[in-house]
DNA sequence: CGAAACACGGTAAACGTTTACAGCAATGCG
DNA sequence: CGCATTGCTGTAAACGTTTACCGTGTTTCG
């Protein structure tokens, strides 16, 4: 593991200089016989170019930053699988972040552009507080947020549309008949909690239904959460026969639930998630939930940075993934192929 | 967006020259005054260390590259939430390979760490072939193989025992009186695939079962790929009455194809996943399967690769993580909670 | 009071590249 | 044949740090 030979190296092996050495790695014109002797001897030695070096040098790393939560996310999972393949094929290597949800996390991350490790960032911020919108304004390195971000912020923007994707859910709840649809929420100082909250209300009064707080349990993102909310909810409203979970994780505590309940999906209760995720087709029943599309935004975002690292001039640019509802035994068709062994 | 200030900015600022300047910033033994001055003009500028320039002197880049098939598997991401945390706590940033199981790519990340852009790497080989051996031998940083690597081979190396795992499996089923257990496996020329091929002719053996090639049905480690190997393995044999599935996306495969058969899981046909990924929890019916450790294992290569870069010159080490049997009711217990809506 | 020890701080080299510039030989042209 | 042009190559500076080495001013002690 001793230091691997370097362009001097080469140089003093193929009687050259290092410029001619670099000129032909880099495929600029040199004669053949310069090129031979050097290609030569980059190969005797299994010479690999020094990135750090050449980074420093050309102000490029080619590595591009992601950030979010938790990976254990499928949402976040789902963009990273998109993101990942669009950056290799550009060049780009992937440098991940998970930051907990802390927000101290990703204002380090913003701070960590200063670096200049990175070529580019792909945040998905939970919360976005003035500090981030200051960070942002000043960072050091292209950004693309996924979220919500306020007008006029100076940077590309990928969101979902959380509003018409609940919408669509409480829509097609209603066709079906359900009037006392419960909304199990995440905590309402995050983007998307926020948003799904004021949905929900709005959708209601679209559909004619009636605002009622007590329909209404705010819990976090998670399983576990989802559990301990809907049972509070169960225990404080008998007569509920739809939940409209803000994510997919809270849907299968759900379910859980409602299961250990002796409620059942979707009879006695009408079960849909949000972000649709591998899970909401791998549970039984089968989640009906609204894809938001985490993987169109994943995509999305890698372009925009990548087009940004290209044409640093640009304006920026938004971009906004429709929803879709995916429906599924849980609200729908009665699990004729789930039906019971 | 123009270039930030650097350690010479600081130190015009301060009166001082950038020796002192990155002493005051290293923490090195300065008189009062002049850390006072550095630390003013640092802040007025919003100064931050360039982490290209300081990796190439230092040679150290603080980041440590995980280089693995597909994050979309559940068992890799496993590892990876492991693996992030420890990295992050001592100090070093993540970088991500997707390898979609080509081995070119596995040989390109080992080929790119000659590019000095990690410290380390930590992989996980799908197959491992001589030319996996031969750039091992010759890693211009410490690599850490989670897998089984031939003896001898001067890395670090985290294995799982599907043998053992295997063995439990079929045990658990055996003792429910199942005969007939067919092995639906990955290819055979991957280090996992062949593991559980041998592990479960061995088993039967020990069971005093015969081995009968008929109930072996190879596919890919995909969910799809199972429900078309499961398919084949049903039309094959009539009588089968267990089903050992490499992994759990082979598993969902297999309830998935023996649902629509009518087949019920687990009166007529056990089912038993292996990975222990939360799929298995969240399926219907839950899924029995074989856990090989895969966050046990993600956190003791990334322990094993900081401990090498503590101290480069220890002997290689091996750990083996001993698998777990988690029941569920795809084999046992039959589904009280989860009976028909 | 003078020399030795010490505490700091500055100068410059180094890490491994890329690239502007200049030098030089070979060629084209009048 | 001399001069301009062309085509390559070498020298050296630069990217932003860290750090060995040396010089200076102050303290300590005989």
């Amino acid at each position: 593991m001793g230091q691997g030979p370097t362009i001097n190296t080469i140089a003093a092996r193929a009687g050259v200089s290092i410029a001619s050495v670099s000129r032909v790695l880099n495929g600029l014109p040199t004669r053949q016989e310069t090129e031979r002797k050097v290609m030569a001897a980059a190969e005797e030695l299994g010479y690999v170019r020094n990135a750090v070096a050449r980074s420093l040098k050309s102000r490029r790393t080619h590595q591009v930053a992601f950030a979010m939560a938790d990976v254990g996310n499928p949402a976040y999972l789902a963009m990273l699988r998109e993101i990942q393949p669009v950056l290799k094929a550009a060049g780009y290597r992937l440098v991940l972040h998970s930051t907990d949800a802390v927000v101290a996390d990703e204002i380090d991350v913003l701070h960590s552009l200063g670096e200049h490790y990175v070529d580019g960032l792909i945040m998905v911020p939970l919360r976005v507080t003035g500090t981030h919108l200051e960070m942002l304004a000043a960072a050091r390195a292209p950004v693309v947020i996924i979220g919500s971000v306020p007008e006029g912020t100076p940077v590309d923007n990928v969101r979902a549309d959380s509003r018409t994707g609940v919408r669509l859910a409480l829509d097609h709840l209603h066709a079906l008949g359900r009037r006392r649809i419960g909304l199990v929420n995440g905590p309402l100082d995050t983007v998307p909690g926020a948003a799904r909250g004021a949905a929900y209300r709005e959708a209601l009064g679209a559909l004619g239904l009636p605002y009622d707080e007590e329909l209404v349990e705010i819990g976090d993102f998670y399983r576990e959460e989802g559990r301990r909310a809907v049972a509070t909810l169960l225990d404080r409203v008998a007569d509920i026969d739809a939940l409209m979970c803000a994510n997919d994780l809270i849907a299968l505590g759900a379910l859980d639930v409602l299961r250990a309940a002796g409620r059942r999906v979707p009879q006695d209760v009408a079960v849909v998630g949000m972000d649709d995720t591998d899970l909401a087709a791998a549970s039984w029943p089968s989640l009906t939930s609204v894809s938001l599309g985490s993987a169109e935004r994943g995509r999305a975002a890698a372009e925009l940075l990548l087009d940004r690292l290209r044409h640093g001039d640009r304006e920026p640019r938004l971009v906004t993934v429709p929803p879709r509802l995916v429906v599924r035994a849980s609200t729908g068709r009665t699990g004729a192929k789930g039906s019971a062994p």
